[in-house]
DNA sequence: GGGAAAAAGTGGTTTCTAGTGGTTTTTTGT
DNA sequence: ACAAAAAACCACTAGAAACCACTTTTTCCC
């Protein structure tokens, strides 16, 4: 089971290629052999998801089972579905963003790749850090949340 | 069977031709041998359904047979029965879309494919980038979809 | 601590095919 | 039978993907 941590600034170059950081390849070479699958993130930011191909597969069903009359749901579906696009490194250790993603989520140069666990985000830069000083944390707490003891 | 992911911006061209993105054509040559049906999506979204011939088919008879005493229902039939056609790709990998639904999705140069897992969506390019800005996710999430874990 | 070697990141070049547009032939309707 | 429209055919161009070479950084050993 993958186990993404920590965070890495990382160019992308003007070809949309942009080089996964060394440990993240290791990470990943032994969770997938390489095989990722990108995605758009589905809630309000628009930043992208980076899932190793097996765990992407176990969500896959999921969200393909989605009871598509209700829109929510189907708006989760054009989402994730609808930008899951399967990748492999290349001989240089990089992924090729594909021009929708990159328009989705408003990538430029300057990019975050964000450990999830299980996944990882990929953000532009500025939209990263912006994120952060807003932080407007007025939702309400699911319970389990609440019992945390950090 | 089939599964369809990740979106292509395609260009339509005046005779109202359209290239499957090389991915694509591959997966569907495989799955239906290249025979598909176009048909107009029910929803408030006014896009096309692209749908390998076999899958269709699968759907086609629990169409027919919804009650349609119902308005809803009928509005169903009519709307998918009622502009559904099968087409094949063309020697260079096209396929030409009826005026009847060119117009009924509004489609003019630029458009974009969405894959769907078993079907895909062709919308306007002008109306998918606003339909995604929109966002009006005002909607409530079904049990299934608030239990997910992305 | 300094130097060398290996690895990581970056950029450019070439090749190939996907995508596009035009032309010809066939069909259909008048 | 002729004309108009649609479908099949063919040729070209531009963009993408694979390949290759260089620079920079890090690590390990002396």
């Amino acid at each position: 089971m993958s186990n993404f941590l920590g965070s890495h600034a990382i160019n992308m170059d003007a070809k949309g290629r942009l080089a996964i950081p060394a440990k993240v390849r290791e990470e990943l070479s032994h969770t997938c052999g390489g095989r990722i699958v990108l995605t758009a993130n589905a809630d309000e930011e628009r930043c992208l998801l980076v899932y190793p191909e097996p765990q992407w597969e176990a969500l896959r069903p999921q969200i393909e089972a989605l009871p598509n009359m209700n829109k929510a749901a189907r708006r989760l579906q054009r989402l994730m579905l609808g930008h899951a696009t399967p990748l492999e490194l290349d001989s240089a250790g990089r992924i090729l963003v594909p021009p929708t993603l990159r328009s989705y989520a408003r990538l430029e140069k300057k990019l975050m790749l964000i450990g999830q666990g299980k996944k990882m985000e990929l953000w532009s830069e500025e939209r990263w850090f912006s994120w952060l000083d807003d932080a407007d944390n007025e939702d309400e707490m699911p319970p389990e949340m609440e019992a945390l003891s950090l």
